[in-house]
DNA sequence: ACCTGGTCCCGGGCTCGGTTTT
DNA sequence: AAAACCGAGCCCGGGACCAGGT
């Protein structure tokens, strides 16, 4: 946040006691502009994009590392401002230019949004032109086309495309391919957690990210919390607890601030205090599934997780008991027939843990439904999400 | 044998952009 | 110009069948 940020908020009549201040700068959701602490990962990035910088053909690159080791916040700003420096958007025909620009175009597409090949050409349409782009009713085919046609003038279009290879999103090969079909050139850079010899692809270069060390996530988290809380809301052995649990994970120790900070705000400190960093600690389960995903799904799919995380431990004693008790909430319009077969498919999809419980009655032993992601975080964005639409 | 939980699959229908007919 | 129609992707609902327990 900058000085006249700063300035806006106070004349807007926020006294900055609160809480939150900026709750945007402390979700672990939300990429900011400059990472802290990542600064060497940004020029071995620009060492594997060098080619591309410097004329070249662009080379297929493959980062890959740890969740939560800041492989997402440091691709997405980069390629961000590779783009907003790059030449004109390739819809936008330049024939006044005397010069072709030699660097190419970069664009950064989620996966988890783009799961499909249709999804994959919708997201790059709409990427690389101003117009507005179908989302229905038109065939798979029909997009290749036009997005053939938008890429076919002007330079190479750099494609980086995160969260590959997870449960529901494509592989790099998957991915390849599909870039192939729709033009001679887009070139991916994949982004995934699984090391270079178990992918299904062999990019040019790799850049390989490590877990945060403790001292530089406690970087992070300080900046962080800087511009997103109050003054002095977090202090800073709390941070240095938090960082301590989360080990080296910043997804999850930002959840973890995100659900101590909601713990203190609900109850009307102004400070987070020792139990709502406990709170907060508790609400993300470990291993926790990233909140990127959480937020991707389709909407029924994150209302019955919304109800889901919210249900008292006994009634999500038993699948059954779960599927009642949320297909019973009065903003669930699914049925509860559905609302099974969905949380069959969240479990394996590893949204939610089934834990089979030994209990004395006849057939098959039922299992306990337990949210494997951060709960209170999760909620909050939700309830966020619901109020500015 | 019987019961309940878990897996898998697919038809139908919804919604939306594009096309043809009125 | 409006209305009717068509076809695309995707989601919902439900049922057939398998697994694991008394």
């Amino acid at each position: 946040m900058n000085i006249d940020d700063r300035i806006e908020r106070r004349l807007d009549g926020e006294p900055g006691t609160g809480v939150f201040v900026d709750f945007d700068a402390v979700s672990p959701v939300s990429h900011v502009d400059s990472p802290a602490g990542r600064g060497p990962m940004i020029e071995r990035l620009l060492d594997a994009f060098q080619p591309a910088l410097s004329g070249s053909a662009p080379p297929t690159v493959y980062v890959y590392g740890p969740k939560g080791s800041g492989k997402s916040a440091v691709v997405a700003a980069l390629f961000e401002r590779l783009a907003a420096r790059g030449g004109p958007r390739r819809a936008i025909q330049t024939t006044t230019r005397a010069v072709e620009p030699a660097v190419p175009g970069f664009a950064y597409v989620d996966a988890r949004r783009a799961s499909t090949r249709f999804r994959l050409y919708r997201a790059l349409l709409s990427a690389t032109t101003d117009e507005p782009v179908p989302g229905r009713g038109v065939g798979t085919d029909e997009l290749t086309e036009t997005l053939r046609g938008a890429v076919r003038t002007g330079p190479d279009l750099v494609v980086a495309v995160d969260h590959v290879g997870e449960p529901g999103t494509p592989s790099p090969a998957a991915l390849r391919e599909w870039l192939a079909d729709a033009g001679e050139g887009l070139v991916p850079a994949c982004i995934g957690r699984d090391p270079p010899d178990a992918v299904d692809w062999e990019p040019d270069a790799t850049v390989e990210f490590a877990t945060y060390r403790r001292h530089v996530l406690v970087e992070v988290l300080t900046s962080r919390c800087s511009t997103g809380l109050g003054r002095d809301a977090l202090s800073h052995a709390q941070i240095r607890d938090i960082v301590e649990w989360a080990a080296g994970d910043a997804h999850d120790a930002l959840a973890a601030v995100t659900g101590a900070a909601v713990s203190a705000d609900r109850a009307g400190a102004s400070t987070v205090r020792p139990t709502d960093v406990d709170a907060g600690i508790d609400a993300v389960s470990r291993p926790c599934v990233a909140l990127g995903r959480v937020l991707a799904l389709a909407e029924s799919r994150r209302r019955i997780l919304y109800e889901l995380a919210a249900l008292p431990d006994e009634a999500r004693a038993t699948v059954s008991a779960a599927t009642e008790a949320v297909a019973a909430r009065p903003d669930v319009d699914l049925s509860p027939s559905t609302v099974r077969r969905v949380l069959y498919e969240l479990s394996d999809a590893g949204f939610i843990r089934r834990e089979t419980v030994r209990r004395g009655g006849k057939g098959r032993p039922p299992s306990r439904v337990v949210p494997r992601f951060p709960t209170t975080a999760f909620r909050e964005l939700f309830d966020r999400d619901a109020r500015s639409t």
